[in-house]
DNA sequence: GTCTATAATGAGATAGAC
DNA sequence: GTCTATCTCATTATAGAC
């Protein structure tokens, strides 16, 4: 991984969380990181290959946090609270969302692979809230009842719609007021 | 209105909930109403313009259809189901999502009339949510407590989330699964 | 109101020199 | 690994005839 393959994965990234797959070119690369657009496709050939990448870096990347927000945590209604700041912190910096969201919206645009990674990475997140549900109710930090994977699934969905709501909304506020409620019914701290 | 013209907006609008505003284009209207894009000019002179009557249109019918609901229902725990079976049909048929979470995840790629639209949209939905809830709360159909202008903004967060992520999973169970805890949440008929 | 014709621009991508 | 040059195609949009 050469210094303008990640950068070219960080610019990537961002774009892709601003303005969604088909909203970004290889030009707008090219000018951002000052090498030419024919230089880009050396890196990576096709527009899939790079968005590819960019998924499946984000995927490993967030998995990562999750495992390290896991071992942080004293309990798991301490792993949740963190989870719903790595969702608020994703929207305050320059209208980006998770890339998650923002690709579910560009499903239809997308080819086969990312789509089949999006959706892996979707199971993987809410399979790690379903833990830190249980975790949660065995350490007795979270109140919540019901079957563990639908509830995961649920606030997986609040934490994408509240994001999309605030970035519809074009106010970060919009998030907090969105989630408060999941906070509140969450917590017993 | 035309036919011509209603025949756009109903194709214009499938297509947005399809693939967004950037995916789709003249052509694509052109080819399926079978006359030529000029003729599309004629009608709706700027993409942003067809673009703003779909998502007018879009929204008066969707405060039209709360509406109907609300008069439709004895109690405002059944009127919150309805919303809810409104929006899984919408993402029942050929991929579609409520122009709202699609739209959403536009932001940067609409102008700012549409935007602006958008926002008010969403604002009239939860308000809707939001009067919905009290009137659940005062004919004891609903349990919920808590702030309703917060509590409304939640479920339409997890409405729209729901819908991202049975489109992001390919499968519309995906959406009941992310509601399930909601509606057991609410009821109490 | 629809057509043909044609801009004008930008997209994704490739060939081949350095 | 980056460049210039070029290709091909799609996109939005306009002019003007019918």
């Amino acid at each position: 991984m050469t210094e303008t393959q990640s950068r070219l994965l960080d610019l990537g990234e961002a774009l892709m969380r601003k303005r969604g797959f088909g909203g970004f070119s290889y030009a707008d690369l090219a000018r951002e990181i000052g090498i030419r657009k024919a230089s880009i496709h050396h890196h990576f050939p096709t527009k899939s290959d790079l968005g590819m990448a960019v998924l499946d870096r984000y995927a490993d990347q967030l998995a990562d946090k999750l495992r390290k927000i896991s071992s942080a945590s004293r309990t798991g209604g301490q792993a949740l609270d963190g989870t719903i700041k790595l969702y608020r912190d994703a929207i305050d910096h320059a209208g980006r969302m998770c890339l998650c969201s923002t690709l579910a919206a560009d499903t239809e645009v997308i080819d086969r692979d990312m789509r089949e990674r999006l959706a892996q990475a979707n199971r993987d997140t809410a399979a790690w809230i379903q833990e830190t549900l249980l975790t949660g109710r065995r350490d007795r930090s979270i109140a919540v009842g019901g079957d563990p994977a639908l509830e995961a699934k649920a606030i997986l969905a609040q934490l994408q719609g509240a994001q999309l709501l605030a970035r519809a909304g074009g106010d970060p506020q919009i998030f907090d007021q969105a989630i408060t409620t999941l906070v509140a019914r969450l917590s017993r701290h």
